[in-house]
DNA sequence: AATTGTTTGTGCGGTATCGCACAAAGCATG
DNA sequence: CATGCTTTGTGCGATACCGCACAAACAATT
């Protein structure tokens, strides 16, 4: 099939990995290519034509921000696969991927990988789904973590907090939101006396209560209302009117 | 079945979301349980007993490191489920899970939660577990980016890219890896500088030649032995003599 | 009402990283 | 081998965050 030998199937760990029979059945779809050096494989937000298993290439999943700058959440090489998004029920993918490391490498169309899982139980999809938003959560930690101020994380962490309770008081200590941001209290401290200054917030001892949530909205970074909008998508496409028959059919 | 409306089953979203007759099945075996603040779900490497489900309660994914402060890498609520490293076939979670927000949950046993899976191709589970290799690559990056220094990044960067590839020379401008870090192109020149001095790597433009791994492995974080044991971990339990059945079994 | 322990506020020097500006070196191309 | 572009090196001051120390405010308990 391919005459080099670092180039067979069998040098991607995972397709290494499959049983004899499973690989026959899959190997007549995969197609050889080159994966050069800066090419895109998918944008964020693309609808994915295939799936990739990285042999010699290496490619980096890198998330943008609104500015432009990118920052690297994870790569995949020859341990891995793209398109992972497509495994979990969300054809759209969070982060790009770029080959950073040009090589060689398998694809195979989207439509014909998908179908291995089309026998999927209901209880699967959903699960699964819900960890590709928890992913993307994930990730805009990493990203947030890099590159925004406290003050910043500190909205966005109120935000997302309140959105998952009915009140819009919160009861922590200032220590323990340090603790969960990775930052020192004193920080908090200072970060949480601005939001009050601009009566953005509310607090005494251990208790916070947010005020203005559009206020908190505007000063927060775009972390949070992608981590909002990933949920929101998550959650409306399961509890409208049933549920689509294409995994692939994308909000429009 | 339960009293006050917001404890119904409903009030998660995730079981909201399942059809009646899934929902009817499942709901024999979830327990409604109080989830106090401060309770500790699991801790990471735990082997995991339960499967949550919050209602009221959020809880909080914490990556510990070895110094044993911690960092969130993810919050859990009403709309999410605890336990999710088990649906992704590995019964070891990478983070603990704390209550962050006292409430209430239901919860079912792993093993009956497993049993939905278990019809499950080998491709898919095969899958899905690298997604977990993934999640937790990504959970290691959040925390490197708010932890460790620009140097300790660049070892890691450089171990785990040279780990997927035959040679130990890469070709890399600073300026892409100080993208890939989301850093300064010039914090990348010092710190390969300081490493150069130390005699662990060579580089020329656009080249980095990794001369002592150990020493590098020496001087990065912890971030990246956590980063290849999972994957070797993943791989091994492929590759060797067949795969076990029990998906819960531990390394010992 | 007084006491006690926890939580929050504040000040200060230290350090890592940033942003910018520009110089030096290396490679490629004609 | 000379030119030109890319990459790497270096030197600032600015800034955000840290670590520590301690004071002030608060809530719970006696």
């Amino acid at each position: 099939m391919s005459t080099a030998s670092i180039q067979e199937t069998s040098y991607n760990r995972l397709l290494a990995a499959l049983p004899e029979s499973e690989l026959e059945r899959l190997s007549p779809q995969l197609e050889l290519i080159q994966m050069p050096l800066g090419n895109v494989l998918y944008e964020a937000g693309d609808r994915m034509q295939y799936v990739w298993f990285p042999t010699t290439a290496i490619v980096s999943l890198q998330y943008i921000m609104e500015d432009g700058t990118s920052t690297e959440v994870a790569g995949v090489g020859h341990e891995g696969v793209l398109s992972v998004s497509l495994f979990m029920g969300s054809a759209a993918p969070p982060s790009r991927a770029m080959v950073q490391t040009g090589g060689y490498g398998y694809r195979i169309k989207a439509a014909l990988m998908l179908e291995e899982f089309h026998r999927m139980e209901l209880l699967q999809r959903l699960l699964l789904h819900y960890v590709q938003s928890l992913i993307v959560q994930i990730s805009l930690t990493a990203v947030c973590n890099r590159h925004h101020s406290i003050e910043q994380q500190l909205c966005r962490w109120l935000l997302l907090t309140i959105n998952r309770q009915p009140s819009n008081e919160l009861i922590v200590t200032q220590e323990l939101i340090a603790s969960m941001l990775g930052v020192r209290r004193e920080g908090i401290t200072a970060a949480a006396g601005n939001l009050k200054n601009f009566g953005l917030i509310n607090y005494r001892r251990g208790h916070i209560t947010v005020l203005d949530r559009s206020g908190l909205e505007t000063m927060t970074c775009e972390c949070y209302q992608v981590a909002k909008k990933e949920f929101g998508n998550l959650l409306s496409m399961y509890t409208t009117a049933g549920h689509s028959h294409s995994q692939t059919c994308s909000k429009k």
